[in-house]
DNA sequence: ATCGTGACCATATGCTAATTTGGTCACTCG
DNA sequence: CGAGTGACCAAATTAGCATATGGTCACGAT
C-alpha cells in the first residue's frame, strides 16, 4: 500500500488492471443503476447481471461495493469541478473567477440535486463520511480556490498580509453552507441571492 | 390562534394557565430524563409518573411531546444565549464583542455536546427540523449581531456601505458551520483555530 | 498465467405480528 | 366548575425470523 493519506485518492478501493474495458463497463452500469433504482436498492449482483459477468468477477476490479459507489461519486463531483473550471477560466478578473467558481458549484450541484436526486443522496452521503471522493473533491475546490487568490494578490486586486493558508481555509468553512450537498439542501431557499451575499462578504474581505 | 409566524414563539406548543407549578414540575423531569435516556426512550408516561399525575393531565399543559422537547430544546439554547450575552458584555470595543459572541456560542454548544449528548442531540434535531425553538435561537443570536454591527458602525469601527440586513445574514450563514449542532460536530477538528479563521475573515470584511 | 465462476458464509435487510406509545375524551370527584 | 383520570384508539415502534446481500475462495476453463 502506498497510498498518499495527506491527498485523498479519487481511485481509492479499486483493484486489478487500472484501465480494463470491463471496469468502465461496471462503472457505467452503476452509474445507471444508482441514478434509476439508488445505491442502496442497487445489489452488486445486479452489476454483474448488467454486464453479463458474475458478481465474483466484479471485485477483481473493486474492492467493494462502496468503492464503486465512490468511483460513480467521484464521477459526479468531477462533473461539477469541470463545470466550475470552465467557468473559472471564462472570467478575467480575479474577483470574477471566484465569484464563479462558487456560482458554478452551486448551480451544478443544485441541477444534480433537482435532476438526480439519487447520485446527489450518494455525494451526500459521500460527504457527511469523508469518503476519499468528498476528501478529493474538497481538495481540488480549495486548489483551485488558492491559485484564484494568488493570481489576485499578483495583480494588486486582493490583499497581501493575511497567510495563504488561513484565507483558504477560511473561505471553504465560510462556503460550506453551499458546498456540502445536505447543507445545500437546506439552504436552498434564498438561493442565490444568500450565496452572493456571502460571497460579497469575502471579496470585501480580501479587498487590500 | 394569535401566533406571530414571522417571530417564531419559543413558548409554542404550551396549553393552559402559562405559569403552573405543575408546567415547571413537567418541564423538570422532562429536562432530567431527556438528559438520561434522550428525547425518543423518554415516554411521556414516564413523565407523568415522574410528577404523579396521569398522562392526560401532561396534555393539558402541552399540545403534544415535541412541544415537550421545544421547552426543553429552548432552554438549552437559552443558557446558550445567556451565556454569549454575558460575554458581549463583559468586551468593550465591537470588534471584541463580535469576537466573543461567537467563541462563546461555540464553547457553550461544544460543553452541551460533551457534558448532556442527548440534550445536544435533541438541540441537533431541533435544528435540523427548524422547530421554533430553534428559529427563535437563531432569531436571538442574529438580533445580537445587528447590535454589534450597528455600534461598530457608529463608532467608526466598521464599514457602514453595505445594507445592515445583508450583512447579518451573510455572516449568520458564514458561521453556520460553527452554529448548526450538526455542522459544529462536523467541524470540531480544527477548533477553535479554525473558528478564529472564519472571525478574521469577515471582521476584515467589516472593516472601514 | 489469465479470465472467470459457483458454492459458500456472516451479516444486513425486509417483513409480519405483537406490543408500545402519543394523544383524546367522556367522565368522576371535590 | 375546575382539577384530574381510566379507558380507549390509531399510529409508531419493537421483536423475531426468513430472506437477501456483501464479500471470499478454491477451483475450472482457455
Amino acid at each position: 500500500m502506498t497510498t498518499d493519506i495527506s491527498h485523498p485518492d479519487p481511485a481509492a478501493g479499486q483493484r486489478g488492471p487500472a484501465d480494463h474495458a470491463i471496469r468502465q463497463q461496471i462503472i457505467d452500469a452503476a452509474d445507471a443503476h444508482f441514478a434509476r433504482f439508488g445505491y442502496g436498492k442497487t445489489t452488486v449482483a445486479d452489476l454483474a447481471k448488467a454486464v453479463g459477468f458474475s458478481k465474483a468477477y466484479i471485485y477483481k476490479f473493486f474492492e467493494s461495493k462502496q468503492a464503486i459507489g465512490e468511483a460513480i461519486c467521484a464521477q459526479c463531483l468531477d462533473k461539477i469541478m469541470v463545470a466550475a473550471l470552465a467557468a473559472v477560466d471564462e472570467a478575467r478578473t480575479p474577483t470574477e473567477k471566484f465569484r464563479r467558481l462558487f456560482s458554478a458549484i452551486t448551480t451544478k450541484s443544485t441541477e444534480l440535486l433537482f435532476q438526480e436526486k439519487l447520485l446527489y443522496d450518494l455525494a451526500a452521503n459521500s460527504a457527511t463520511e469523508q469518503w476519499p471522493s468528498a476528501l478529493g473533491y474538497l481538495a481540488r475546490v480549495e486548489t483551485t480556490l488558492r491559485e484564484i487568490i494568488l493570481l489576485g494578490r499578483e495583480t494588486g486586486e486582493f490583499e497581501r498580509k493575511t497567510p495563504i493558508d488561513e484565507t483558504c481555509s477560511a473561505i471553504m468553512l465560510a462556503m460550506q453552507p453551499f458546498m456540502h450537498p445536505l447543507l445545500l439542501e437546506f439552504n436552498l431557499d434564498g438561493l442565490p441571492e444568500s450565496q452572493t451575499r456571502v460571497i460579497n462578504l469575502i471579496l470585501r474581505s480580501l479587498a487590500p
